[in-house]
DNA sequence: TGGGCGATTCGCT
DNA sequence: GCGAATCGCCCAC
């Protein structure tokens, strides 16, 4: 069976908020190593947990940037975590990609995060970034080219939504989605 | 130029 | 459940 097809660079040039869901059960991969999309949240300019919020700087630039490129930004000073920017060149609009399945380079992505539970290796956006490889060095780099692969989902999955993880603005925005009944999330969905 | 504060993770209680 | 680790960003001084 053939390959499901690759996500075209347009299919980031719509509102924030239609792509983020359409992303759960999509495919990832980075360097030949990830799996299946299943929790992510939806940033928009106009959101005041955004970093665009406040206007652009050097760090957020590639937000302000046009669609279908990853915006790549350290997290407490140890992690890194990975978006895809959406909408239109100057939205500052993006999708933070917080867990997915594991499918594709069990190996290699043991071996950066150094455990053995698959459960553990992806679930949340600072874990995934380590284990998929994921740096400062991809910030800016096109979703549509390597080492970035990504595939459309083959069938619509059940999606959750619920309140962003870790913030401390617009606490109630129910703009973060999941595939239901995953074992691979961050944290679970209240029900 | 300095200090407070993260879109987090992990280990210990 | 709580707090430390850890450091770049960003704005107030």
């Amino acid at each position: 069976m053939a390959l499901p097809p690759k996500l075209r660079r347009g299919f980031f040039d719509r509102s924030v908020h239609k792509v983020a869901p359409e992303l759960i059960g999509a495919t990832l991969l980075v360097g030949g190593a990830g799996g299946v999309i299943v929790e992510v949240e939806a940033y928009h300019h106009t959101d005041p947990a955004a970093h665009s919020y406040g206007g652009q700087t050097e760090r957020n630039a590639v937000m302000f940037g046009p669609p279908g490129f990853a915006y790549v930004y350290r997290s407490y000073g140890i992690h890194w975590c990975l978006n895809f920017v959406c909408e239109a060149e100057g939205s500052a609009s993006a999708v933070l990609i917080r867990a997915i399945e594991p499918v594709a380079g069990l190996a290699a992505m043991r071996r950066r995060r150094g455990l053995v539970d698959a459960r553990a290796l992806c679930s949340g956006p600072g874990k995934l970034c380590e284990a998929l490889d994921v740096t400062i060095k991809h910030n800016g780099l096109p979703l549509d080219r390597p080492p970035f692969e990504l595939r459309a989902r083959t069938a619509k999955p059940e999606i959750v939504a619920g309140a962003r993880i870790g913030i401390s603005k617009a606490v109630d925005a129910p703009w973060r989605y999941g595939l239901k009944g995953s074992k691979f999330l961050s944290k679970p969905f209240k029900v």
